[in-house]
DNA sequence: TAGATTGTTAATCGATTAACAATC
DNA sequence: TAGATTGTTAATCGATTAACAATC
């Protein structure tokens, strides 16, 4: 129906917008304005109007947006109003740092099983969910409803088990590791990259670029 | 010198050529044509062209780049061509998982020394390194030259920790707590955020979509 | 009604792609 | 030298910002 096409960039934004709008109503606040929003958010109040208006007008002339009903329509249109269940594929330090993090279970994120290749790792508990091995997998899938696999495995592993994953029937794959599955995925599977040694990176370039900058200031002096 | 201001875009795709650069490197291949690399990586080639130019004149005409030579530029431009020290502050599960992470050590980045808030973690180690509580933190960051500050503590308890971080001295802060601290941080702190349940909103986000589409097209037939 | 603020169109800015002359 | 491929300028595309009429 309303099926223009949403730029990657209003996607990235969205989340940040629904967890300002949370935090308001934690706050109490009933009511926002486009331009008080972007005062704190430091964008301007002409992107928050432009963005949201790619998915209707949620505000109301004279008086901005209400908090609790524009949160809860962003929830909707981020999928957030119903519950995902999710496995963790690579029981190792992140795997287990990930299934130990409760957040994600508050944002509907439901982890319903761990699973390794590594036949140590079998019987092990991480918050009450035993950790299995991968012939447990595609039965596990299919009976759990899984729609979302995390991929925590070494680079080496992680396209094989990718493609397992699709071929039992998940639906998306949160990859952590150091390799860019989308490239070698189907179409309709999505995949949603965290590349932390990329973001580290990343902060290495800026600390870098800060140290130049600072010694070309001192010797212009 | 060579100041001109590189866009935010161009510094996301560094580090992704930087890894397939590695990647032709252990392959054995010794030059690369952006057209061919561009075929890997999915990307224009002369969005690779551009990109490097941004740097310097990398290639060479009639022949391509050469790999070895581009993988080392582009470490000195990201700064992987040192060390950095790094602290992690917050021993909860993720902060555990980073320390323990061997990878970025190969990267450069060394990790020093690991703070909690909590008694209970005080002497606790983490891949040989002694978990220690804050008020070491001022003489520690000083002593070991601590550039980098991972910061993996709740929402609640970060920006504070981030404002004492920046008053010891350190330079950078790899933040992976659910909050904006880049707002509330001097100009000269690098300030990185790794959002994780922003990132697996947006995941949800292409999910749902998906599944609307499809229902869409079930309809139509 | 008057004031405020949205939704939306138009203008600007920046990033990507295309084209090609320079040159190895 | 001829062929290949870069470095770089110009053209296109998309995203952000500004402006303002619509409307609560």
């Amino acid at each position: 129906m309303e099926e223009k096409d949403i730029s990657r960039a209003v996607i990235k934004r969205l989340p940040r917008y629904y967890r300002y709008l949370g935090e308001l109503m934690e706050d109490g606040v009933e009511r926002i304005s486009s331009n008080e929003l972007s005062g704190r958010m430091k964008v301007t109040a002409s992107q928050i109007r432009q963005d949201l208006n790619n998915f209707g007008g949620f505000g109301q002339q004279g008086y901005g947006y209400n908090v609790k009903y524009l949160h809860s329509e962003i929830a909707k249109i981020l999928g957030l109003d119903r519950t995902h269940n999710m496995i963790i594929v690579g029981a190792g330090n992140l795997g287990q740092a990930l299934a130990n993090y409760t957040q994600f279970e508050k944002q509907g994120f439901k982890i319903v099983g761990i699973f390794d290749v590594n036949p140590v790792m079998q019987g092990v508990s991480v918050r009450g969910i035993e950790i299995r091995m991968i012939d447990e997998l595609p039965e596990f899938v299919k009976d759990n409803h899984v729609e979302i696999a995390t991929l925590t495995l070494p680079k080496a592993k992680a396209l094989d088990m990718a493609k397992l994953l699709v071929d039992v029937g998940v639906k998306a794959i949160w990859n952590f590791a150091h390799t860019d599955l989308n490239l070698f995925m189907p179409e309709d599977v999505i995949v949603e990259n965290v590349h932390l040694s990329e973001s580290l990176m990343r902060l290495s370039y800026n600390l870098s670029r800060f140290e130049k900058d600072h010694k070309q200031e001192q010797g212009k002096i």
